[in-house]
DNA sequence: GGTGCCCTGTGG
DNA sequence: CCACAGGGCACC
């Protein structure tokens, strides 16, 4: 489910709610989302402890803890946080459940258990999660045409799967990929070695913009995504190719096309991206 | 590189 | 019933 604008509208809504609060008591009922350190280490070590607040990586959810430790916490596909009253009804999977010193719970839910916990100790290098092998944001001042150029100009390797590598840019999926690419008007199964400078100066323009795009059209207030149990927010109506397979494309009115590409379906317009 | 797998739910 | 789903990793 969440790409890098929803993992931001996320953290934009708890950040708020859970800043400067204290763990009192940690409720795992699925150990299998606490990837390290076991369950119960986890458990123990995070009473006690206050949240400084929450940022966001790629798609990690990080939050900072005072002392220096920090838990990270990666949704996968069908993840959710949600912070409640602690009588509020809690969603089906709900597999941990933060209690605070304010009264309030953070409960992580995921139907497909995919999602993970990390907590990396003050000090300690984070070898666990996969943060340190992220690329730049794609807000990043490095996070320019030449340094796509530069590190995907070579390969044989189709663009969209170069998009979806997360060492080379954080945070984009496989909506956003193909979102992205109907924007710069490339084709997704164009080999990167074969783009030219102009389309890479254009993708690095595209990437940010369509994704601080559908943050804004994601902007959401703490009621109504807890109403919404986390769900609603998503930028669904706003998607201009993926989920519209057969529809018309919005620029030219062919039909769009799916494809399968590195595993994953993707949709373009045969017309428009080259 | 391609494939299978971790899971549950939904839609054809 | 089977195919597929917004992610990432291990494995030939």
């Amino acid at each position: 489910m969440p790409e890098l604008p929803e993992v931001e509208t996320i953290i934009r809504v708890i950040g708020p709610q859970i800043q400067g609060l204290s763990i009192t008591e940690v409720v795992i009922s699925h150990p299998s989302v606490i990837a390290h350190p076991s369950p119960e280490d986890f458990r123990r070590r995070l009473v006690g402890r206050q949240m400084e607040g929450v940022v966001r990586r790629g798609k990690f959810i990080c939050f900072p803890l005072a002392g220096g430790a920090r838990m990270i916490l990666h949704l996968r596909m069908t993840g959710g946080l949600l912070v409640t009253p602690s009588d509020f009804p809690p969603e089906k999977h709900t597999h941990v459940i933060f209690r605070l010193t304010n009264g309030m719970e953070m409960r992580f839910s995921d139907m497909r258990r995919f999602g993970r916990f990390w907590l990396v100790e003050p000090g300690e290098a984070d070898q666990y999660s996969g943060i340190a092998k992220l690329g730049p944001e794609p807000f990043d001042e490095n996070f320019t045409a030449a340094y796509l150029q530069k590190n995907l100009g070579k390969r044989r390797k189709a663009i969209k799967e170069c998009l979806l590598d997360q060492s080379i840019v954080a945070g984009i999926g496989n909506i956003y990929s193909d979102e992205i690419l109907f924007r710069a008007k490339i084709n997704p199964s164009r080999l990167a070695n074969c783009l030219t400078t102009a389309e890479w100066e254009h993708l690095a323009e595209v990437i940010p913009s369509c994704l601080l795009f559908y943050i804004e059209k994601n902007a959401i207030g703490p009621e109504e995504y807890l109403k919404t149990r986390g769900r609603d927010y998503r930028n669904t109506p706003f998607l201009k190719v993926y989920g519209h397979k057969g529809e018309k494309c919005p620029v030219c009115g062919s039909l769009l096309c799916k494809t399968v590409i590195g595993g994953r379906s993707s949709v373009y317009c045969p017309v428009c991206q080259k």
